[in-house]
DNA sequence: GGCAAAATAGAACGATCGTTCGATTCCATC
DNA sequence: GATGGAATCGAACGATCGTTCTATTTTGCC
């Protein structure tokens, strides 16, 4: 009782009390859903990091399912503000496209000790229908889409073939960061990120414009 | 009691009873761990599966860690003979290659109901040491050698440049099989398996030989 | 400083889990 | 057909889970 030193930062100004320990709460749940899953996610592991009773955790989300959700969410957040966002400042095209990889890779690779829960989460909801992975597979879809997006502008910029299947290109990429979070996070092979960079660049290469005549710059 | 229409098939010839039902076991805990994940392993659900008891269940493996051990280690034998074995059947180098893919593209779609165990299990074994782990990196990394030695072949029969990354090309086509997965069976999008594919010659046309003078077939 | 409301604690519940143990049934072999 | 060992069952234990309910504390506001 007598610990002032809480994990927890210092009070943002007029933040209701409520409002403060529930991103306490979240805070903690993200970092155990981040190594142990959104199923492995339990209000006593909880409410034992955040040194608060199991109801008083319970009570802010009022049931474990709308806490996994509330995850997923902030996820979500963070992973716009740190992966999204950023890159959207790059030049459009094949820039921004570079920028929005290695920020992923970033995001998803061990340099961040947790791991990425839109990848946990798609293994282990794949088979579990329910709001839960139904907050899943709509974050999932707007991040792919962003990037669908993405690569749609490097072809109209002309950094990219016109006859670009940006579906498909985006399969593959994403198959680079699905392959880098497995051989990074769970064989524990070093050089993963580096072997992903060489992989991006090697997909790259098959879709950005042939050389033309005269590939002077612009 | 009065039930004689068990799932169980015929009694193979001179089997002991209990490695029979411990058969009958595995079947089950491999159908349920395909949908669940390994964790999602219950002995009670076994049970319920099998139509016996809890105890009885147990006493065919000590514990659950045994059985999910053992259910990998089942998982790894069937994956060697639906996909490893046929495919060593087929002339060496580039034949050779193309078998294992397209065989582990259809042990992994959605073909199959049941999800693949090695990737569910990587995601949930990344971040908990113990036997399950150690016994599951074991079986995976004893396939990647084994892709990684039929790619070494296509090398030597020169059908792939000489200057081949064995383990990049692994990596990348590792990465097709997982975003196949991750599309199939969570997003549900159609059209993965053939995108796969798709992928899978795009990455084939980056490492195949390059077209030299007369690439008259041998 | 007092008051209503919000926030948190504490204890208990039913369910499920893996596991243990003793009894019982099945089966192969003489 | 009896016998001993393997196989299976049934019941129970302790732990943990999400959840509920009732106090108690804390907070924001007049």
């Amino acid at each position: 009782m007598a610990e002032t030193s809480h994990a927890a930062s210092v009070a943002p100004k007029s933040l209701m009390k409520g409002q403060q320990t529930r991103a306490t709460i979240l805070e903690a749940a993200l970092g155990l859903a981040s190594h142990m899953g959104l199923e492995g996610l339990s209000i006593g592991a909880i409410a034992e990091v955040t040194q608060m009773s199991k109801s008083g955790v319970f009570a802010h989300f009022g049931s474990r399912e709308e806490l996994q959700i509330s995850v997923v969410r902030e996820y979500h957040a963070r992973f716009e503000d740190e992966v999204f966002h950023p890159a959207m400042g790059e030049a459009r095209g094949l820039p921004r496209l570079r920028a929005l990889f290695e920020r992923w890779v970033k995001r998803v690779s061990v340099e961040i000790d947790s791991g990425c829960i839109y990848i946990s989460g798609a293994v282990e909801f794949d088979d579990r229908p329910g709001p839960v992975r139904d907050a899943l597979v709509a974050m999932v879809k707007a991040w792919h889409q962003a990037l669908e997006r993405a690569i749609g502008i490097a072809v109209d910029e002309g950094h990219l073939n016109a006859d670009t299947d940006a579906a498909q290109m985006l399969f593959e990429v994403h198959g680079l960061i699905l392959a880098l979070h497995h051989d990074a996070r769970f064989l524990r092979v070093p050089g993963a990120v580096k072997r992903a960079g060489v992989a991006f660049e090697h997909v790259l290469s098959r879709y950005v414009r042939a050389p033309a005549a005269k590939p002077r710059r612009r």
